[in-house]
DNA sequence: GTTTATTATATAGGCTCCTATATAAATCAA
DNA sequence: TTGATTTATATAGGAGCCTATATAATAAAC
């Protein structure tokens, strides 16, 4: 029998971080809204951004989501109008997808609406900081995608 | 017009954080599930922990979410048995909610699984990195929250 | 005391994400 | 070449979050 330490969601990097990314998510999707986008799609978004085309199978990798995730996202994509489909000539279960012009001609603005707010969100930290917590961020991160990997067995 | 310095998902502590947020509650799901809880609840879980009651009102600010998701999240946990209404004697609007016998019962072992998990994540970490993260991670929810409280002005 | 404003919940509708499973095309084996 | 397996996408169903809006009870104003 452990003894009752009690416990505090503010002193545990999940719940912290679980805040942080529903806050990040509220605020971004304002910022990104008016130009036509939501927030989720950025991912698909930054990997589409030079006029390349992949396979939902690839989007799905590269973003860490699973594959009906993608599907559903690049659903309301196209019919948003921000991303096409072509079969792919090699393989005919698979499509690629690429941006639309529309949806390349809104990126440079979007993509400099969401900095900004991205820095507000940094004030009062020093360059050292930001690169402290972006170093922490990636070894957690790599732990958890061997931790959810090992799962999968 | 800026030059086109290309961007990274890893160099930004938004994405980063939004990938941790996923991974953690892909994971703690699984640590959870078998106790009849999901990730979503523990703030709950951990506001009614020492068998007090509160508002619907007070559990929303408290967990930082919007009130209708704490409704919705409340009326699954009734619908499971976690959770208990009770009429406010003193106002006829409100109602105030409790743990049942049953969540009280396995929440230390619910616990337990879930921070066995969550020191997993931090494999790897000395206990300063650990401190430093959380400190962090404070002050960025610090900026976040007040963001999100000016843009609702 | 009746009308008006505020407050606590509830409902509607949509996005993002998940797991589980179905379908269809491609590949591998016999 | 046919049959079994793998692979790419789609669909079903649900959790958790959001915004906008409706309902009902309380409080405030007149």
């Amino acid at each position: 029998m452990q003894p009752m330490i009690d416990w505090n969601l503010f002193s545990n990097p999940a719940p912290l971080i679980n805040m942080a990314s529903r806050s990040f998510a509220r605020l971004g999707e304002r910022r990104v809204r008016p130009f036509g986008f939501s927030i989720g799609q950025l991912p698909v978004v930054y990997l589409l951004r030079h006029g390349g085309a992949m396979s939902q199978k690839e989007l799905a990798r590269l973003a860490k989501t699973e594959q009906p995730s993608m599907a559903q996202m690049l659903s309301r994509m196209e019919r948003d109008g921000l991303v096409r489909r072509a079969p792919d000539p090699d393989d005919g279960r698979s499509q690629l997808i690429s941006l639309t012009e529309a949806a390349l001609e809104k990126l440079p603005a979007t993509r400099a609406a969401l900095d900004e707010g991205n820095q507000h969100a940094l004030a009062g930290f020093s360059e050292d900081e930001v690169q402290m917590l972006v170093g922490l961020l990636r070894r957690l991160n790599e732990n958890l995608d061997q931790m959810v990997a090992r799962e999968g067995e």
